[in-house]
DNA sequence: TGCGTTACGATACAATATGTACCACACACA
DNA sequence: TGTGTGTGGTACATATTGTATCGTAACGCA
């Protein structure tokens, strides 16, 4: 017979991915060791090792557990701009108030060595990509796009802006920031009404 | 009065960075160690511990032998499109081919608790930005950009994408991406004669 | 060439980090 | 109420990181 779950364990592992968490936001990846959580935590030493006999293990854990968040639901009902600013508006707050723009630098710098990493990033990168893409597809549908609008370029351009000013370059991401990087992507991407 | 400098010093110093950069691309930076790097080398681990008192300190150390390099002379001749081709043709050679393409991850992650690391990182994007500014002031001064091009935002974007690219994304940035790239970034910046 | 200085190499040692092994206890489920 | 399973505590093994000390060798200078 199954015997069911016993809940201790996921308590367990919740309460210490919550103590990673923390660790990695406030010293980095460096600071999330088994010893660092149980001393945060009260959860024995011995009781880690258990649930991830290994650091990279945990580490990977905490990283896995950073870039869990809600799926954000596209907005396409136009015009182009509104919805730009909607999605892009969601990856800035992602990098700006979720634990991922504090750790995102460790992951990149981990997936050098450690696929599952690279995994986790590339994913994060391809979920982004398709929201900002869905969002071009349904304006191309309406019509306000002009005849080469070089789309793919456009998604790229639209995540790896936000992305090298926050944790590259260590530039905050404005509200004036946003609207202005939008505007200069919609001007490229639409029949040049502009004046 | 003043000795002159013992040639073993900068000898040893030398020695010492040069395996830490070998360390720092094979096996990222974790592996830069006193240890490693004495294996290496057959500098003895108290000589080591000497130059670089702390481990932090070593690693720095590595860090700033990675950044160093020729500095680039912009070509400002003209065409616009040219001129770019080259400058940022230079930046995508810098992260295909020298150690900094490997190693500026790690910087970046290092870059969000290590000062020295930041302001490392800081000093190359600028230098890079300065050098495509200067490409695109001789570009105005000649008169081939449009009315209100926004300077400032297109030499972000000039560097930001292949960065995101290489380092972010794992994407290569071959020479068609290079030139699909200038292209977009000069029918943003030139009075629009496109068709 | 010889002398004082300085860097180097070797070793011993301390402190901490990273695991492993084992045992007693407490909690969950039947 | 028993039986299994997760947990906590301790002891221990090993590697890493850093310190201290000593003799030796190389260097600069006279």
């Amino acid at each position: 017979m199954e015997r069911l779950p016993d809940p201790r364990l996921d308590a367990t592992r919740t309460q210490a991915l919550d103590a990673a968490l923390t660790l990695l936001q406030e010293e980095g990846a460096l600071a999330v060791t088994h010893a660092a959580i149980s001393a945060r935590t009260g959860i024995s030493r011995s009781t880690l090792y258990r649930h991830w006999p290994k650091l990279d293990a945990l580490r990977n854990a905490a990283f896995g557990r950073a870039a869990t968040g809600p799926k954000d639901e596209p907005r396409t009902d136009g015009p182009l701009k509104i919805d730009l600013t909607w999605m892009i508006g969601r990856l800035v707050m992602a990098l700006n108030e979720t634990p991922w723009g504090k750790i995102a630098p460790q992951v990149i710098a981990a997936a050098a060595t450690d696929k599952q990493s690279r995994d986790l990033m590339n994913r994060w990168i391809a979920d982004r990509k398709g929201d900002v893409e869905s969002v071009f597809t349904a304006a191309h549908a309406r019509g306000e796009l002009s005849e080469g609008a070089p789309v793919e370029q456009l998604v790229e351009m639209a995540i790896a802006i936000p992305y090298f000013r926050k944790l590259v370059a260590g530039l905050p991401l404005t509200p004036e920031w946003l609207d202005a990087h939008v505007s200069m992507i919609c001007s490229m991407a639409t029949k040049t009404t502009s004046k």
